[in-house]
DNA sequence: TCAGATCGATAACATATGTTATCAAGTTTA
DNA sequence: TAAACTTGATAACATATGTTATCGATCTGA
């Protein structure tokens, strides 16, 4: 959220540069976790180098739900806000480097932005497109085929499928690691005719 | 949205209570549009009395996302704050009786309840709330297999499988008419060993 | 640098799901 | 009230997808 806000309405970016003293960098290895399924997320975590996705566990098996990469930042937002249960686990995919903010100086800095005229638009704005990425997410499943999802993922989203394990991606998707494996060797097949 | 204050902050009904004068009442029948997808948002509506469905055209077919019903209220939220044309129609799937509250209206009360105090933190709540909402739907279509999230369907919101039609809930679902039937017959027969 | 993990491709087979067609029982409407 | 539409079940067949197993190529840590 705040990641959004910085890079869609520049002129909060003096609140943010005040916290940016108390944050923590970290320098962590890949399969790094951030943030524990089942825990209470303390930390707004910003990805300077790296990448990192967010995964449940489904009797034994990861299912990846998210990717982040540079300059983006995340936190488990409900678990954030509501302070309930975190439903995923954060961890790094590559060696990376991240940088927390404790959970309190995020709250002292959403008061703080809470002075800026418009900030009730610029949530309203934000939170609306946050909701439609996750509703597009969703309906994609209602609308397309798995082939389909990974061809939309590779033409929108391409930094993914260069950077991600395809098991991940494949969870991702929603098929098993053989049947995203059998859609790309289709796809290949189809580019030869040229 | 408006809704969702209403039911988890009664202290703010008393706001609320002033727009009822501008709503303007319906009284109609089923299949009735009440947005069209491509048109802009331009009324909060809330349910009195039936249900209705948020669907999209995918190549001439309906592709229902979402059921309302009695006492909920709904806007295509996106489309409403972010003023861009709205991705699904809206539809009365009984006789309803609906109120439009006009989004001018809306605007302003909004604007009124921000000067709650502890508004922030409601908003901030309820949109983590229903990002979670919309993340769990997309979460089932990795978790679960077509006959589990009907189950789910059943055991938490029976009377969607009750009072709607059962193409619309294939559609949701995200398999054919056909399988939904077969889901159906196997778990009728999974009960007839008592 | 080597042994073990990780990652990805592929085959063979089993199961799940889609498509099309047909039938029957309501509902709605002219 | 008859005709047209809507809804849902089912069969037969085609296709999509999962599962398990095997192989090879990297990668990674002691």
């Amino acid at each position: 959220m705040l990641f959004h806000f910085r890079t869609k309405f520049p002129q909060l970016n003096a609140y943010w540069e005040r916290y940016l003293e108390f944050q923590k960098r970290l320098d962590i290895p890949a399969k790094t976790t951030l943030l524990e399924e089942g825990k209470k997320s303390l930390n707004y975590i910003f990805i300077e180098r790296g990448c990192v996705r967010s995964f449940f566990n489904n009797n034994g098996e990861d299912k990846t739900v998210q990717f982040f990469f540079e300059n983006e930042g995340l936190a488990s937002f409900d678990s954030f806000v509501n302070d309930v249960p975190s439903q995923f686990t954060i961890e790094t995919i590559e060696p990376s480097i991240v940088y927390l903010l404790p959970k309190k100086y995020v709250t002292q800095l959403m008061e703080e932005l809470s002075a800026e005229p418009d900030f009730l638009k610029m949530i309203l704005q934000i939170a609306a497109q946050r909701q439609t990425h996750y509703i597009n997410e969703f309906v994609s499943f209602i609308r397309d085929t798995p082939e389909q999802r990974y061809e939309k993922l590779l033409k929108d989203r391409p930094h993914i499928v260069q950077r991600v394990p395809q098991h991940y991606i494949a969870a991702y998707l929603g098929v098993s690691t053989v049947h995203l494996s059998r859609i790309k060797s289709k796809l290949a097949k189809g580019k030869d005719h040229f």
